[in-house]
DNA sequence: AATGAATGAGCGTTCATTCAT
DNA sequence: GATGAATGAACGCTCATTCAT
């Protein structure tokens, strides 16, 4: 694909500049990044708090006092504005995941973190469960589109499944662990207690979101899916 | 009348059929439960397949063969019907969740089976998904509202002890079980696999919706819960 | 048609209970009056305040205790019922003109009271004022259509006329009186002040409906056009 | 390009006429002023005929060839649009009346210029009774929040009271003339003629709007004021 | 690239009115 | 005659999007 590589020939050339060379065609000229990036910065806080459809694309321009048209003289169309919000909170989460810096040496205390991990990332970033839930709601019509979606998951999983390896290897884990199992059991549990605090909080008559009972549930999850992959099981 | 009579002897010869005879002007209820109970239903229909903001009164109006005014005449407002579409929801979840055949004398067996119920409940009715999601997209402002919110959880909760409970007496469940922390993980991990089906089956690269998978998914969650509150880890 | 005498048997037979019997052509039962006269009365009270556009059915309605359908069967439309409303209030005027307790021997004393009439009447029923501005709007298509319109104010003028003719016999009025400016000019004075009670105060920063002020403008107004009329300017 | 040419053409043959040449697409102004005011005269053409409730906003966009849309971009609400309109027919009446070519030496002449130009100016420009009338209807809530409303009138009662006190000076007016009461009185016999011309037309079964008639009502009104404020009685 | 006016479809809602029992 | 459900046009307003400078 021509286009793609030229993109990639200007990405490369502006290594190490602030800001790339204008060229005829408008490829961004010297303010433009800067515009485009506060575009997207609003549009991803203004999509996490009304969702998709609540939007405004008035509302976005604003909050990155730019205009309504050069959102769709950057981006194209609301849509495609939500699409690279999306694709930026995916990239995110996903790096963060891969960040964690994790014990070597003590599978068990390194595993807690990886479980506690998405939980206390949606917590302190609950935008970004608007929106995957409005992705979900559009039955992820945008993800199906993209092409590296596999990729994002996957460093997560190759981590998870080396460090139950190395409890393996250490004795303490069981042999038999599902990773993928697993991964989707850390993540719904992180996942939901944060995308449906406000419902569960009136449900139960508790207040999901006070310090205590966070805490209480990193603890109780993580000691759950740990208990569920040790070999011998913890006395309490 | 010559019409009338015709009409009338089409009327009794539709007895029993779906749609009365046809008339010059399109056969309506005339009954405002009738009428009441089919925007209703359309609106649950389209709130679900659209969410709350994507939802059109006329989409809904049409859906349930009526006007965009009977609306407005049975519920008011778009809001206000979405309130009922929501409370509707939560009654028959919570309610189906009361009928569950449970095995009276094998708590395992039941465990296993309410583990199970809110993951089934969610693949077979993923509208409520979207209800609930959008509940909580707008910080649970309806739900918050309705005075009877917590006593919907609350039978599920006791169900649920009564059978740890027996577990207990059996000797076969561990004395501290968290039953609140316990339901949670239940929901958590039932909701989760619907509510996130479309970007997870695209990280995963998996398709989520496969039978097979789905009733691994089942079996998984359920063991994982069970060998959590069992008293002696099961030998695997 | 068949279906309608079978329900005039049952209506037949059913006379002597608390249902009137009904007849072919509806010459109104017992209780329609009633509720002709609450509906008509409501309407006034809405279309009053609210205006012809503004006036609102189901209000008019509701305000009657009785129901939409009922304002169509007794007058047919909203602007018949307007029509009815109007006429009303424009025999209500009329009406209280000519009941006016004038001295018959005191022809000044008694233009005096002829000139403030209009003023205080307005004054203790600025809903007329609505009704006639609304029909004013609509280039008095109403009024226009009634054949008996020349008839309200014909009696005031004669009134008028007869007052004026004592006060030339007596000597004390002049013989060139134009009785139809001076009506249409003792009209002037009363109605502006109450229609336009509201901009006015606001551009002459001054509260018209003070009671010291609504006296002076009835002195003033009647001391103005009473000298207007008389033979010899009364010192001041 | 031909068709431009010929448009060129046109438009330098259309010049001193109402409509510029036609184009492909539609002339638009592409300048806020001109579309605001376009939008702000259509608007005071169908308030004026119509009454606020009466007016659509469909009505006022297409009658100055411009969007609903961008009656709301400029002036926000139908309101909004109403007050600006009001306003603007304020100032024209006021400004008219500051401007008013009054003969220095000669007071009666002049009062008897002020007297007649309420009137003659509601003739002139009916539109402004029925801005009015909406106004008064709805209890002069904008005027009310307009903080320059007093500042209206004011010019207008200063203008009254020097060519009183001219008056006065040259000994032919009297001393204590209520020059607010007479402002009032003015206004009074000037608005009513025009504003219920509909409705006396046809109690009186005159016809008000006959040049004849509108003649002698200016010099009856100007007549009976000018000699209430004269020290000496005009013989007649 | 930035600025802001123009475009037009459509949305939630209201309302006068009619129909059926 | 009373009751209330049904009908459908239209209204004020919003929004994503495009165009012109």
């Amino acid at each position: 694909m021509k286009a793609k590589d030229i993109d990639l020939n200007a990405v490369v050339a502006s290594i190490g500049k602030e800001e790339p060379a204008p060229r005829k065609r408008p490829f961004k000229a010297r303010c433009a990044k800067t515009t485009r990036q506060n575009i997207l910065k609003a549009a991803r806080e203004v999509f996490s708090r009304k969702g998709y459809e609540g939007a405004r694309i008035e509302k976005i321009s604003k909050a990155a006092k730019s205009y309504d048209s050069l959102i769709y003289y950057y981006f194209g169309s609301k849509e495609k504005l939500f699409v690279e919000v999306l694709e930026g909170a995916y990239r995110d989460i996903f790096e963060a995941g891969q960040n964690l810096p994790l014990d070597e040496n003590d599978p068990e205390a390194a595993l807690r973190q990886i479980i506690e991990f998405p939980f206390r990332y949606y917590m302190a970033h609950p935008e970004v469960i608007v929106l995957l839930g409005t992705e979900n709601l559009h039955a992820g019509k945008h993800i199906s589109k993209s092409s590296t979606a596999d990729q994002y998951a996957l460093p997560m999983l190759t981590i998870l499944q080396s460090v139950i390896d190395k409890g393996i290897k250490k004795g303490v884990f069981r042999k038999d662990v599902d990773c993928e199992q697993l991964y989707m059991a850390i993540t719904s549990l992180g996942y939901f207690y944060v995308s449906n605090r406000h419902t569960f909080s009136a449900f139960m008559n508790r207040d999901l979101l006070h310090p205590e009972r966070i805490e209480a549930w990193a603890h109780y999850i993580s000691t759950l899916l740990l208990d569920s992959v040790r070999k011998h099981k913890t006395t309490t």
